[in-house]
DNA sequence: CGTTTACTCAACCTCATGGTTGAGCAAGAC
DNA sequence: GTCTTGCTCAACCATGAGGTTGAGTAAACG
């Protein structure tokens, strides 16, 4: 993660931590304090703030101020820009699937085999 | 990411890394060769090897042989796992909000306003 | 056989991450 | 004003991630 500016990134590097997901779980239920968030998890309030701060760079959470609490509230838009990246490729790869099949089951239908060691490899590159 | 024995921390790990983002990318296209796969990037081809061997951990990739050849292919079905568990947040955040959506408009139509500082704190908790 | 190709493994370096503790700061309580 | 609450900031430490180079391995090529 040594070059993580874009947004992708700092998305899935926040979300890779199990506390931090954990909290987004949490915090999809309703906004919470740090100090509630903190209280579950056997770390330092100032972990958790750290890793609070991680989200809201990711564009995760956002903190707003209530007297001395600092509440923090979690921003679903963001899933919309993981689910589009993931859900690009997932199709990508489920049509290339198909079309892989359409492939394979014509074969079968001919009578020369024609030595084929990768009918995959035709799409790299 | 010290602790990263589970399997979404494994996934979203292997994705917050631009490299690997753009390598799944090209592997939805179709299969590929670690060389193949390396020549775009200015780094090394054991750099690239590194990544790769990230993203089979992560359950993202499965290497096979072919010869010298070392043939990537993308497992698109781990993308059902992470959209399974962003939906799950997002729906329950999107309902959190109609329903406070619901609460302040019930709260218009009342004649006391009844002084309330951050609708979101009444979720909290 | 030796060479080339296509990689992986091992050692190392540097910097980021996640944790700690101690100090500081803002706002309500007394 | 002083105390307490609820946090953030700063310094530090250990580990891990991503990069490097150099050596090693497996299979095709000569």
């Amino acid at each position: 993660m040594v070059e993580q500016d874009d947004r992708l990134s700092r998305i899935f590097g926040a979300l890779a931590d199990p506390t931090r997901r954990d909290m987004v779980a949490r915090l999809a239920a309703g906004d919470a304090t740090v100090g509630e968030l903190a209280a579950p998890y056997d770390v330092s309030l100032q972990a958790v703030s750290k890793h609070l701060k991680v989200l809201e760079e990711a564009g995760l959470v956002r903190r707003s101020r209530d007297a001395q609490r600092r509440p923090v509230h979690l921003e679903a838009e963001v899933f919309d820009l993981m689910t589009k990246w993931i859900e690009r490729y997932q199709q990508q790869a489920e049509e290339r699937y198909r079309r892989l099949d359409t492939v394979l089951a014509r074969m079968q239908g001919q009578d020369s085999p024609t030595e084929i060691s990768d009918p995959a490899e035709g799409a790299a590159g």
